[in-house]
RNA sequence: GGAGCGUUGGUCAAGGGGUUAAGACACCUCCCUUUCACGGAGGAAUCACGGGUUCGAUUCCCGUACGCUCUACCA
């Protein structure tokens, strides 16, 4: 019988959650939704000196705000509980003490000291990272090479040790990648990984290994900057007898820098004027806010969609996907292998798409609250929500609807009179005159009769319909944007536009 | 230095032994609109290089180059 799918999301919580994080997140997710399975969300908060206040909480919040929840996790909680690594801190010790007692692990009394000793001394330009291997640890302090009675009294004594996995000297190690297929290593090319550290906590490669066991997880995806240390795992799983419960990895390709190369980092957003986290971040120790995708006025939606098909596709030319079009398609024998650079201008692409696709009722009440911010208060709700639709073909980011469609509840300060000028005259000011006498009298004020009126006015003037238009936008607008001008006067109102035609009149 | 992984246009990418090598973003030209957008029509790649295998390779194999990741008592 095919194993109930567990996957899990195991973030530490450092930071702002980076965009690559969340794509783990959403390919964890589809993959469980998928299947009818559990996504889980487990802190790796093993260590101390990295805590950072309001992290986890950010974490959770950046998941609700892109609808990708956990079932489980320490908000949800669960049967596989608790899920906050330094709330486990007991259970991994054992482990660590059966590998030492299997001869599988050792102890280590070397002081951080000794091994930027021992890293200075072995370090050559041939070599110049050396490790602490099956051939160096033959000259540490460790009870591979102390006496039985050394090390029972160090023990005893309470010196600070670590426990490390003692690595075969010639094993070749494989596995198979669910992206990447067949992947071996030699385990001689791997150092002993510290498995226990001093303070008694364990380190990721003890902890990710006997939780996604005790959380009977199926199947394991995290970057790719884990396939080297892939075979440490491996190992362990074998050696701590549980190779038939052990996950399917698939190690996801890295989200690179949109110049040069390399992993995409917070400071390349800083550098290069976009974010990289998905709601802003604000460090707790400096108080620097990090701006995020949600308050640069990404729809979740959107964010969810661009990181979907950053690294996968379906096969088809189809780029804009629904939650549950990406649950139903999403497959990793699709994912890339290899990296994708980021491109800030196609992730507003979508953004476009899906703020022109989603009904404006869903992102109504972001955009209230930005006019609010700029001192404009919605009196009427219907009134905003056409006008939201007539602009929405105009806005990237929920942010433009600031600039796209104040001028519907606000006259303009300032007219661009520029625009205006040159090719105004008398004749035109009589038109404007006239014309908005007729609209005082107009019972019907609809987007039809105001068209028409304004046509026969011209007509009566003998005033081109074209260079009437532009003035009339100024007048209304301000400025030379915004949709058609007849459809702005009907949606403004009857008075607004006369009171907008008179103000005008005394600039032009 | 070593190991692992990767390499189709500026970017995301489809495809995968025989194709005019899809599509999207960005860019440029034009049309629409006497506003700004939307929309529409066009423009640009011998698939890193060198060897094989093959009648034939961008697609398979091997090298080389280049890139990335890792090489912490961080994850």
């Amino acid at each position: 019988m095919e194993k109930k799918v567990r996957v899990r999301f195991a973030p530490s919580p450092t930071g702002g959650l980076h965009l690559g994080g969340v794509r783990t997140v959403l390919y964890n997710y589809l993959f469980a939704k998928q299947h009818g399975g559990t996504f889980i969300l487990r802190i790796e908060d093993t260590d101390q000196t990295r805590y950072v206040a309001g992290a986890e909480e950010y974490i959770q919040d950046c998941l609700k705000w892109c609808d990708l929840q956990p079932d489980e996790s320490p908000l949800h909680g669960g049967e596989h509980g608790p899920y906050r690594q330094s709330e486990r801190k007991e259970t991994y010790r054992q482990y660590a003490e059966q590998l030492v007692k299997q001869g599988q692990a050792y102890y280590a009394f070397d002081t951080p000291a000794e091994l930027d000793e021992m890293r200075a001394k072995f370090k050559t330009e041939e070599n110049p990272s050396p490790q602490y291997n099956y051939v160096i640890r033959q000259q540490m302090r460790n009870s591979l090479t102390l006496t039985a009675d050394e090390v029972k009294s160090l023990l005893s004594e309470g010196t600070p040790h670590v426990v490390r996995v003692k690595m075969p000297d010639n094993d070749m190690v494989s596995f198979t990648d669910m992206i990447r297929g067949e992947v071996s290593f030699n385990s001689s090319l791997t150092d002993d990984k510290v498995l226990l550290k001093a303070d008694g906590m364990p380190t990721y490669h003890l902890a990710v290994v006997v939780d996604d066991y005790l959380m009977k997880i199926t199947h394991a995806f995290r970057g790719e900057e884990w396939l080297p240390s892939a075979p440490v795992h491996i190992l362990l799983w074998k050696y701590l007898g549980w190779s038939d419960d052990m996950p399917q990895w698939a190690h996801l390709p890295l989200i690179m820098k949109p110049d040069g190369h390399g992993k995409l980092s917070k400071r390349d957003g800083d550098r290069l004027g976009f974010p990289v986290f998905a709601m802003n971040w604000t460090d707790p120790r400096t108080n620097e806010i990090t701006k995020g995708f949600r308050e640069l006025g990404f729809l979740p939606e959107a964010f969810v969609n661009m990181l979907a098909v950053l690294g996968w596709n379906d096969g088809t030319e189809q780029e804009i996907f629904s939650i549950e079009e990406l649950i139903e398609r999403f497959s990793l024998e699709k994912v890339h292998k290899s990296g994708a650079k980021f491109d800030f201008e196609k992730a507003k692409w979508f953004n476009h798409e899906w703020i022109k696709k989603a009904p404006v009722s869903s992102y109504k009440l972001q955009v209230e609250r930005l006019f609010e911010a700029n001192g404009i208060i919605i009196e009427d709700e219907s009134k905003f929500e056409r006008v939201l639709e007539l602009v929405k073909d105009r806005c990237t980011l929920l942010t433009d609807f600031v600039h796209q469609a104040s001028f519907f509840f606000k006259a303009p300060r300032t007219l661009d009179l520029a625009s205006v000028k040159p090719k105004w005259n008398e004749d035109k000011a009589m038109f404007f005159d006239i014309l908005s006498e007729k609209f005082t009298v107009l019972e019907e004020w609809n987007t039809a009769d105001i068209e028409a009126i304004f046509k026969q006015t011209a007509a009566e003037k003998n005033i081109k319909i074209g260079e009437l238009q532009l003035p009339f936008r100024i007048m209304l607008v301000g400025e030379k944007f915004g949709p058609a001008v007849f459809d702005i006067a009907a949606l403004i109102g009857k008075e607004e536009t006369i009171n907008r035609i008179r103000f005008a009149l005394t600039q032009f």
